[in-house]
DNA sequence: AATAAAATTTAGGCTAGACTAAATTTTACA
DNA sequence: TGTAAAATTTAGTCTAGCCTAAATTTTATT
C-alpha cells in the first residue's frame, strides 16, 4: 500500500472497480465524471496511483486504468463500509434507502474496522445492502452476482428482484411505490417488441404495473 | 461563517471551547498539546480563524483566543455530534465507554444534521452521553452544569454521580468495574485529610471503596 | 530590576489535491 | 485516409494545513 490510503484515493478506488465491473478499464474522464473533478486532475492522480508502492492500478497513457489486487483490495474495502452502512442506516435508523447512499458516501471513509464489524453483527452478516447490492464479505471478497436485467424478461417468465440501481433517488422512491424492491417476485404478463415495455404482475401488488426499459434496465432479477 | 468550516477548523474550535470552558482564553500551547500540532501552526491557524468573516476567534498576539459567538455555534454543533454519536454507539452497537471516544472523533465531522437529528430521536433526546457529560440542545445551547468534584465532598455527604472525565480509557474501565457510574448514588463514609482519601460506599456494591484525588478530581456529582 | 526560561510568532518550506489553459493523442467519420 | 472532434496529458498555479528553525515576547526567579 501507498504510505496512506486518503479519503480521495478511496473515493478514485471505489470509482475505478464500480466501472471496471462493466468491461474494461476506466476512462480518465468517465473517472472525472463521476467524481466531478476536472479530467486534468484525474489524470495527475491515476499516475500517482500506479506509481505507488505497490502499485494501485495500471495505468497506459490514453488507456485508462485497472486495479491491482491491492488496489481492489481497497477498493472492497470502501464498497463494504459503504453497503454496511447503507443497510446499517435504514434498519437502524430508519432512513429510506433513496436517502441512505449520500450519508454513506462520507461515513465510508471514517469508521473504523471494529465499527464495521459490529454493524455486520448487529446486522446478522447481510449479503446485499437495501439496494440489493452484493457486499463484499469481510475477508474482502465480491461474492458472484448471477442476476440479470428485468429487462431482459419475455411474456411468462417468472423472476425474484435481486437488485435495482441506486442513482436515482427518483426511481429508488418510485420502484418502492410500486413495490418493486429486492426479493420481491414477479411475473411478466406481456412484453411490446415496439417500446420494450413490461407489464408486470407484482407479488402483493393489487394491480399489474407497465414499465420502460428506462426502469427495467436498472431492475436486475434472478430467474 | 468562513467560507467552509473545515474538519480541521472544526477540532480547534471544539477544543478551544473545552480549554475556555475552565477560565479565560485558550494558549496557543494548550491547543497544539491538544490537537496534537506544532505550536507555529496553531498560531497560523488562530490568525485565520480571527481574520475570517464573520471571526470565529478573538485573538490577541501572546494571549491566546476565545470564541466569538459564532464560533461557539460551530464549536456546539461539533460538540453536539460528539456526544450524541457516543450515546449511539454505546446503545446501538454496544461499545463500551472507554472505546467510543475515538470512533466519535472522526465521525463528528461528517454526519448530516439530518444524522443527528435521527439519533437523538432514536435515542429519546438524551441530555448526557454516556461519561455523563451534558450535550449541547438542538438549537446549539450548553445546559449548565452544576456538578462539583467528588474529591471536594467530606464524611457523611451524600451525592450523585453526573459526570466522569473520558480523557483516560483506564480510568473509565476502573470506574466501571467500581460501580462508579452516572447516576449512582454515593455516601462518603471518611475522609483522609493527609492523602485526601474518600472511603466511599456506592450504590449496588457490595463492599465500601477507598479513592485517591487522582480519581475522586475527575468525578463530579450532584450533592 | 535583570536575566533565564517558557511561550509565542515569524519566516520559509513542503505535500496533497485540486484548477485552467494549452498541447498532444486518439477516435470517429466523411 | 485525411481531418475534425473528443479525450487525454502536460505545464503551470493555487489553497489548506501542516512542518522546522530562528526571532521575539512574556513570565518567572532571583
Ligand atoms: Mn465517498
Ligand atoms: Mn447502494
Ligand atoms: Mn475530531
Ligand atoms: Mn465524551
Amino acid at each position: 500500500m501507498p504510505d496512506t490510503i486518503t479519503q480521495s484515493i478511496q473515493d478514485y478506488l471505489k470509482h475505478i472497480y464500480e466501472l471496471n465491473e462493466h468491461g474494461g478499464s476506466a476512462s480518465t474522464n468517465d473517472i472525472a465524471i463521476r467524481l466531478n473533478i476536472a479530467p486534468a486532475s484525474v489524470t495527475g492522480m491515476l499516475q500517482k496511483l500506479a506509481s505507488a508502492t505497490p502499485p494501485l492500478v495500471i495505468y497506459k497513457k490514453h488507456q485508462g486504468v485497472t486495479l491491482t489486487k491491492n488496489g481492489e483490495k481497497a477498493a472492497l474495502e470502501v464498497i463494504r463500509h459503504h453497503r454496511l452502512l447503507e443497510t446499517f442506516l435504514v434498519t437502524t435508523l430508519g432512513y429510506s434507502w433513496d436517502e441512505v447512499h449520500r450519508e454513506a458516501d462520507k461515513l465510508e471513509h471514517v469508521i473504523s474496522e471494529d465499527f464495521e464489524a459490529r454493524m455486520a453483527e448487529a446486522l446478522g452478516h447481510p449479503t446485499r445492502d437495501p439496494h440489493g447490492e452484493l457486499i463484499p464479505t469481510a475477508d474482502l471478497v465480491m461474492p458472484v452476482d448471477e442476476s440479470c436485467p428485468l429487462a431482459s424478461l419475455r411474456t411468462d417468465e417468472t423472476a425474484t428482484v435481486r437488485r435495482v440501481s441506486d442513482d436515482d433517488p427518483a426511481l429508488l422512491r418510485h420502484l418502492r411505490e410500486i413495490g418493486v424492491v429486492p426479493e420481491v417476485k414477479i411475473v411478466v404478463k406481456s412484453y411490446s417488441e415496439f417500446d420494450g415495455n413490461l407489464t408486470l404482475q407484482v407479488e402483493g401488488q393489487k394491480s399489474n404495473v407497465v414499465l420502460g426499459t428506462a426502469v427495467t434496465s436498472q431492475v436486475f432479477v434472478d430467474k
